[in-house]
DNA sequence: TCGAGACCTAAGGA
DNA sequence: ATCCTTAGGTCTC
């Protein structure tokens, strides 16, 4: 056990409960950053902790963890069941890959950035310093599936209750800490019937109580989570596919499923923001009323040859940068919406955002340029030098943050459909 | 292919 | 106060 020392955590740890002991794990806030990480709408189950609003609580591998950085390091604690038995040195290295594993640190963000700048000087001009840290997470899929499920039509809030609401009512208990007791995430089998469908649509679930038992259901006969997990072997396209299999998902949510617990890097989803900001930068797809299903492929094409084969994290590094932008900046409890403006030149060499790159990290790559001359043609209509005014509304709570995604992604897609 | 409408609920704005 | 819209969509015609 690695104690933590200094008045950094002495306030932390005296609390009831907190008695145990801290392990670090060494990693720079460039490669991650957990607050934002954390909070950006990846995953529904991480929250500030009370006693220590730097710190965060959260359960993932079946235990519940809490999280606390500095600049060099994690700091982490680990509850799980069967705790007296806990706290030898072989549970603290495995805990410790677990969390490495769980922040994907293999995957080096500093080479990923230095990629995207070259192939997209957005990323170089826009926020450089602002969104460093952000990556995705690689989540359980079963958790990820329901959790997504759960998504549709809906807010970052009552997702979360409805998350947690599955987790009490189905999943088996892990630990209790500070007074709160943690469940684990139901199995898929826990999931299924009638009587899960009818509770559910007690507890407010509306229309998604149906689709939850029943993909459960259809999960199962699939072959249970192992059907699912070996999605991870089958390739983007046909995990994409078998995931529209199940009732409740379809493209947007099959394409999460596959970029936050797939390990399919190249998914990019698309949600109702992203396709209304897209189609005015996208001449031909402004005369469409709702995303179609060939629609959102020109969208997620074009992205993908754009920033390559880890389209995906880009997009959500830039989709998670701006909300940090402005939770950092719109600090303010009297709702009060002051506004920012800053330009970025945008001076682009097309041919150089144009050329197609392999990927800069080991991992399968999939064939995704067939369409690079057709996107280039669709994206390339504009000036290639244009100033864009950025606008950033700041605000303070979390649903307010969500509901001007609009504004913020503006930002974004400004900038990069204008390549 | 594309468009329209229904689907549950809750919160915020007009 | 009441209606309306929106919130990280999906499904059926």
């Amino acid at each position: 056990m690695v104690a933590v020392k200094g008045s950094f955590y002495s306030s932390f740890c005296k609390h009831r409960g907190m008695e145990g002991s801290w392990n670090t794990l060494p990693v720079s806030r460039t490669e991650v950053e957990i607050s934002t990480v954390l909070s950006c709408g990846q995953s529904f189950r991480w929250k500030q902790l009370e006693s220590d609003d730097k710190a965060w609580i959260g359960t993932f591998s079946h235990k519940v963890w809490i999280l606390k950085q500095t600049d060099t390091e994690i700091h982490f604690k680990v509850f799980q069941q069967g705790m007296e038995e806990n706290g030898d040195k072989l549970d603290d290295e495995k805990n410790r890959g677990l969390l490495y594993d769980y922040f994907q640190l293999e995957v080096s963000l500093e080479t990923l950035y230095k990629e995207w700048s070259k192939r997209d000087e957005r990323f170089a001009n826009l926020t450089i310093q602002d969104y460093r840290g952000i990556r995705m997470l690689d989540q359980d899929c079963v958790e990820n599936v329901f959790s997504f499920i759960c998504s549709s039509n809906n807010n970052i809030a009552r997702i979360s209750q409805m998350v947690e609401k599955l987790c009490l009512h189905y999943g088996v208990k892990i630990a209790e800490v500070e007074g709160k007791t943690y469940y684990d995430f139901p199995t898929v089998e826990k999931l299924i019937g009638e009587k899960v469908e009818k509770k559910l649509r007690e507890e407010k679930f509306g229309y998604r109580a149906g689709f939850i038992a029943k993909t459960a259901a259809t999960i199962v006969a699939n072959g249970g989570v192992n059907w699912l997990e070996n999605l991870k072997n089958v390739g983007y396209d046909e995990a994409r596919k078998q995931l529209q299999t199940l009732p409740g998902i379809g493209r947007k949510v099959a394409d999460c499923v596959c970029l936050m617990s797939l390990g399919y890097s190249e998914a990019i989803p698309v949600d109702t923001h992203m396709h209304q900001i897209a189609k005015k930068y996208l001449p031909h797809l402004a005369k469409l009323k709702t995303l179609t299903d060939k629609s959102y492929s020109e969208i997620t094409d074009y992205f993908r040859a754009l920033h390559g084969d880890y389209a995906g994290w880009a997009h959500s590094v830039l989709f998670a940068s701006t909300l940090r932008h402005l939770k950092k900046d719109g600090v303010t409890e009297n709702k009060e919406t002051a506004t920012t403006e800053e330009t970025v030149d945008v001076n682009l060499d097309k041919s150089k955002n144009a050329k197609s790159k392999k990927s800069i990290v080991e991992k399968p790559t999939t064939d995704s340029s067939t369409k690079d001359d057709k996107q280039r043609r669709n994206c390339t209509s504009r000036e290639s030098k244009e100033t864009i005014p950025l606008r950033f509304e700041q605000v303070t709570q979390n649903s307010q943050q969500i509901r001007t995604f609009a504004s913020v992604i503006r930002t974004f897609l400004c900038a990069v459909a204008k390549v």
